[in-house]
DNA sequence: ATTTTTGCAAACCATTTGCAGCTGG
DNA sequence: CCAGCTGCAAATGGTTTGCAAAAAT
């Protein structure tokens, strides 16, 4: 799963490595090694990634951190708000929600490739359609399907050629 | 996951088994009696359902068939049109994308509920923000994730007594 | 008759968990 | 010290698949 046109990230308010000291202090946890190998790795580069990736990514880089350390600490950043999960396969993928703009997700069926687009209109849609129902609303989801410019490029001119 | 507040069926332009027929027919693949009974059965009623559910429910109105071919089914019913996929959690729910109208999602992070609704709002600026990044949309999905009424309700009260 | 489908059971694969030993505060 | 953490390996749970028997055209 890659990225295409990443947005800039925001001027960190603290890094993320702080923020998830603070929030396993309060739950009286600790920033052990690995999970402090797996926060700076993660929020070093700010692509989408599954659990398998990041496992691989850690390998490459010379880190090793077991696979069930892995799942256990991505669910904690999780819950500290520093991750969020985005279920667009049957693997589950991650990415930022600290340091980065609120942003949605245009999902390319042809190269699986993620592209990420901001626009303020669907959260002032999104308060709206709320409010109406009375439902009090804390996130949402956009994600467009389709097919995207790359590929819609790549795959037009070919079936020319088809018909030969 | 259950449903709250269902929309009106759309009036069906020919049934959702004779369309399914139609599919199977142009890949040369055949319309059996357990794929009968599960197009029908599924067509029904106009509930979310996941494969689990589906196994259960047939097997309570006495229709005996196997899990493998319940996932078979619900794929080739995927790949007809007639369902959609819903990942919201670790299970797969399906929904009816045949003689139902468009509509988008609220998921309760209380209670698991999935609320549906209608806004044409949400395909115009999806059209916009597609045309504006030269991608060829096909589809979209929209979940609101929050609170529902009732669970809004059941809980904001009995902060008062937790305070004693 | 030939091709597709079914059901069963086994396989798969991502994710979770029990546990014995290690570690941070 | 002592609660919390790690890694391993085994368990889980949803979904898929190989295969021989059964059904559809």
């Amino acid at each position: 799963m890659a990225d295409s046109a990443p947005l800039e990230p925001l001027v960190e308010q603290g890094s993320a490595e702080e923020k998830f000291r603070e929030f396993l202090e309060i739950r009286g946890e600790k920033l052990t090694e690995p999970r402090r190998v797996l926060v700076r790795h993660i929020f070093d580069s700010h692509k989408h990634f599954d659990a398998d990736e990041l496992v691989a990514d850690l390998r490459t880089a010379g880190r090793r951190v077991s696979r069930a350390t892995v799942y256990r600490t991505l669910r904690l950043l999780v819950e500290a708000g520093l991750l969020r999960e985005l279920r667009l396969t049957n693997r589950t993928a991650y990415e930022h929600d600290f340091g980065y703009p609120s942003h949605d997700h245009m999902h390319c069926t042809e190269c699986n490739r993620v592209i990420e687009f901001r626009n303020d209109e669907i959260r002032r849609l999104r308060e709206a359609i709320s409010t109406e129902h009375g439902f009090r609303a804390s996130a949402h989801r956009f994600v467009i399907t389709g097919v995207c410019p790359a590929c819609s490029r790549a795959r037009s001119p070919r079936r020319r050629l088809d018909l030969i």
